[in-house]
DNA sequence: GGTGAAAACAAAACCGA
DNA sequence: TCGGTTTTGTTTTCACC
C-alpha cells in the first residue's frame, strides 16, 4: 500500500462508477496498471465493495433512532446479534463498552414505524429494556478519514 | 420509480460497479433503457453517490465509537456542527432529540486516537461535557432496507 | 423502450526496465 | 516485480425507429 493505492482508494470513495482510464490519469500510470492495483486491493480485503448511496427518503424511511439495548441477566449476546441481524429496520449494529449492551441505529418510515420497531426489539428474548435517542437530522454520515494524507 | 427501478437500486446498491449490460439482463431490458432509467435516478437525487466500501482496519483505524454531546446553555448548536465537521476524526454526527444534544461516531487508530478525539471534541466551544461509549466489535453496519419488496 | 453503429473501455497476453 | 503496449472482445453512448 503505497501514495499510489490510497490515492485510488480516495477516487473510488468518491465515486465507485469511475473508469481505470480516469483513474490512471489521476494516479499517472496506465489503465491495465491501475487496473492490477485495484485488483490487488479487492482480494486483498483492503476494498471490501462498491455500493450506491439512495437517499433514505426516497425509499420512505424518513425517520431515524438511536437504540441502547440493555440486555437480561441471562441474555446471551451471540443468539441478540443474531436476532437483530434478523430485523431490517435494523440498519448498524454496535456491540459496545457502556451503560448499554448494544447501541443499534433503526430505519423508519415515521413515528409509527419506530413504535413497531421498538415494540419489536423489546420483544427479543434476552433483551430487558431500550433507550431511544430520535435522529432530528444527520448532519453527515458515513465520512471515512481520507486514506491519501494529502487529499 | 416503480418495481424495476427498485430492482436497479437494489443491484447498484449490491454492487455499483454492475456494468448497464449486466443489469440490463437482470430487469430484462435493453442496456440503454437501463442506462436512462439510472441517469434519471441520479439526477432526481434518489442515487446520490457511489462508494468504494474501504475495511478501516487497512488504514490503520482499528477503533471506533459513539461519542454523546452534550452543550452548554450558551452553546449555538450549528457552530458547534460546524466544528464537528471540521474534525476528520467524526465519522458520523447526528443531532438528536435525547439527553445529549450531538451523538458522533468517532473512527480512530487505537486507544491514544480515542483519548485524542474526545479531548479534541471537548475542546470545542460550546461543547459542555461528553460521554464516550466504545465500540467493542460491529456486528453490521450501512444495511438500508431493500428497495425492493420481493428481494 | 428497442436497434444498430461508432467510440470508449476492459481484460488478457506479451514485452521491457 | 512492476509498469507499458498491443490486441481482442465487451460495453457505453448516440442517433434513429
Amino acid at each position: 500500500m503505497d501514495a499510489t493505492d490510497r490515492k485510488l482508494l480516495d477516487a473510488l470513495r468518491a465515486n465507485a462508477r469511475a473508469t481505470y482510464a480516469q483513474l490512471a490519469q489521476l494516479v499517472g500510470l496506465s489503465a491495465p496498471a491501475v487496473h492490477e492495483r485495484v485488483a490487488k486491493l479487492e482480494s486483498g480485503g483492503v476494498i471490501t465493495g462498491y455500493h450506491a448511496a439512495v437517499a433514505p427518503e426516497s425509499l420512505g424511511y424518513a425517520m431515524n433512532a438511536l437504540v441502547g439495548v440493555f440486555i437480561t441477566d441471562s441474555g446471551d449476546t451471540d443468539e441478540i446479534a443474531t436476532s437483530l441481524a434478523a430485523l431490517p429496520v435494523v440498519e448498524d449494529c454496535w456491540f459496545v463498552a457502556g451503560e448499554e449492551t448494544f447501541v443499534v441505529k433503526v430505519r423508519v418510515p415515521d413515528v409509527a414505524g419506530l413504535e413497531a420497531a421498538i415494540r419489536e426489539l423489546n420483544g427479543i428474548k434476552g433483551i430487558g429494556r431500550t433507550r431511544t435517542t430520535v435522529v432530528l437530522s444527520t448532519k453527515f454520515e458515513d465520512r471515512v478519514p481520507a486514506a491519501d494524507p494529502d487529499a
